[in-house]
DNA sequence: GTGAAAGCGCTAACAC
DNA sequence: GTGTTAGCGCTTTCAC
């Protein structure tokens, strides 16, 4: 590719002469003015006369002139963007969420990076990395439990970015700002609801141990619901599946079900509605019953649930309202003029009771 | 906020120490060395000695040092930055799409601005105009064919970014890659099927006339199968209703079922399953039974169409080969070191039949 | 193999 | 009310 600058205006580029993008330079050229006049003009400065103003506004516009962030962001030290680490916008759970952020990050100025990490600690580690190197003002993620430990003086702790960690307990020594629903609540629900309907043997669909906060919140309320029962809880009762992608949930589904001859449990709490949705086609194609043979319980309360057939009882996440206090805090903080007091918002969630659990058993 | 720089180390803010992110210039300083050095170290450069590559890497290591990409993408005038505009996340034909976007992106080295523009060309504009400001090495979008009226020589063309129109057949004049679905033959299997099954009055669930390319192609598909089956089209069977929001879109499904008595359509054919599935919601509500009263087509067989009751008989769109495509093709354009010839690529949609028609009325 | 220095486009402190 | 100028952090050309 062969470049020739050309009086600071054209580019002659493969043969072609093509407009280069105009800068202030090439306005306070036009209009007989310095470049810093110009910048002011722009920027509504209150000591710049009306008739420059309008005169460089409109020579901005048919040069089709559009400010470059890069350098403004570089001088001023804000780049107006946000970073925003999901596992996977293919779960339903995330799109509103998603959706609410961008929007009110766009109303207010800044824009979205998206990010996807699979709850993989690699990919999240990988990404962290990309978007300090990009200088985002804040972050909003869903992180697993590794970034703590292997970044507590290292990526976000080291460099202090604005930062919202969503689904996850505040973790001792760590700060930060912390939206999340209570989990620990959300299973304990769950588990209740089971019991009371007669069930017995009832399985947590988990991750392996200490990937993300939630889910170890989820394992302490499913524990203190059966304590309060006076049930002992087994081991084998807490089901550790690969939740990264899908073929790994598959597999571990299919595992799972295929216990049910030697622990016959007769019902299973997953831990998002994406898992229960792969239970109800496995379960499908070994011909068990949902719910006859086997009770789910969903997690998220997506619109899944009532696709699904039966409609799948779900614990409820408000998922808009996660979303809002997310950016809200965020773009607080960021925009902050004095010390950031960091907040901790929690959801109670419901237990939202539909068709796929088993009555009276 | 009072900020003093101290000796290029520390800031001294809120009363507290805090450390600036380190620069090139302070590993140079550490090193001895020049900040040239520093930077043709970390790039990996050739003429640098292995021992002071070693040495240099460590200290930046040490020192937490992240690139300012802002100064990079400066200097470099390349950002690897994707814009990607899209309407809706929340409906479910685009995450699949925007997944693949990104992860082939991020392989690439590329990151994704992500923006809803909800059809609306005037958000579609604002997105243009903070996306090129933000100086992005390309973009993909779903336009609105406003966005070729009104910016012809404008923000696009103006600035010859490479750009990905998505679900666009190609327009006469524009240039630019086009990957799409053809449409007019997606509708024109949903209305043969329909003719074949008996049914005469056939809805086409539309959008204001030269919203967007898909839909009038839609419309082009419908009218030729009629014609094909020497029908003549009536006016009042292309309905235009609000895509744009949620409320939108509700009212026009509720004011089209209420003309049901006065027009007596046996069918309806959306241009997504979105559509379709409000169609569900309110026909539930005024006791319309689908498909005994009222024959329904989706459009995009998203997972929707197998959750819901009947499941939805809707047209394939191959979404994941589309975003494939429209990353592929953008990066290659924007990497291409030669002349770039526009690539234009369209896919064949397919009908997948299921339960929401009633057949042989 | 390494250093010196220019400059990407912008803002803002300082001058008048 | 407007101009001058330094400098954000980086890459890269040109010396040596």
């Amino acid at each position: 590719m062969y470049v020739y600058n050309y009086a600071n205006v054209c580019i002659v580029l493969w043969g072609r002469i093509m407009k280069k993008s105009p800068t202030i330079k090439d306005i306070a050229r036009k209009a007989g003015v310095n470049i810093s006049t110009v910048s002011r003009a722009l920027a509504d400065h209150p000591h710049i006369s009306e008739d420059k103003k309008k005169q460089i506004r409109k020579l901005a516009a048919d040069l089709n002139y559009h400010r470059n962030d890069l350098a403004k962001s570089l001088r001023v030290k804000k780049t107006h963007v946000i970073g925003l680490i999901i596992p996977d916008i293919q779960n339903p759970f995330y799109p509103s969420i998603t959706r609410i952020i961008e929007d009110q990050a766009q109303e207010r100025g800044y824009n979205i990076l998206l990010c996807h990490s699979d709850f993989d600690p690699q990919k999240e580690n990988n990404y962290l990395s990309v978007l300090l190197s990009r200088q985002i003002d804040g972050l909003i993620i869903f992180p697993t439990l590794k970034i703590f430990r292997n970044n507590k003086r290292g990526i976000v702790a080291g460099k202090k970015i604005p930062t919202v960690f969503l689904d996850t307990a505040p973790l001792p020594g760590i700060e930060g700002n912390y939206v999340f629903t209570d989990n620990k609540h959300g299973s304990y629900l769950a588990v209740k609801y089971l019991l009371e309907n007669g069930h017995k043997s009832i399985v947590l669909f988990t991750s392996e141990k200490g990937l993300l906060s939630s889910l170890e919140q989820m394992e302490e309320g499913y524990i203190q619901a059966f304590r309060e029962a006076g049930i002992r809880v087994q081991n084998k009762c807490i089901f550790r599946g690969e939740l990264e992608e899908k073929k790994g949930l598959e597999r571990s589904v299919k595992k799972l079900l295929n216990k049910k001859k030697s622990i016959n449990y007769s019902a299973i709490i997953c831990n998002s509605d994406v898992v229960a949705r792969v239970i109800y086609e496995q379960a499908a194609l070994m011909d068990i019953n949902i719910p006859d043979s086997l009770s789910v319980v969903g997690y998220d309360n997506t619109f899944l649930c009532s696709y699904l057939d039966p409609p799948l009882t779900s614990v409820h996440q408000p998922g808009d309202a996660l979303g809002h206090q997310a950016i809200n805090i965020l773009i607080s903080q960021i925009q902050s003029e004095i010390p950031w007091q960091y907040r901790t918002v929690s959801f109670t969630p419901e237990l939202v009771v539909r068709n796929s659990v088993k009555q009276n058993v």
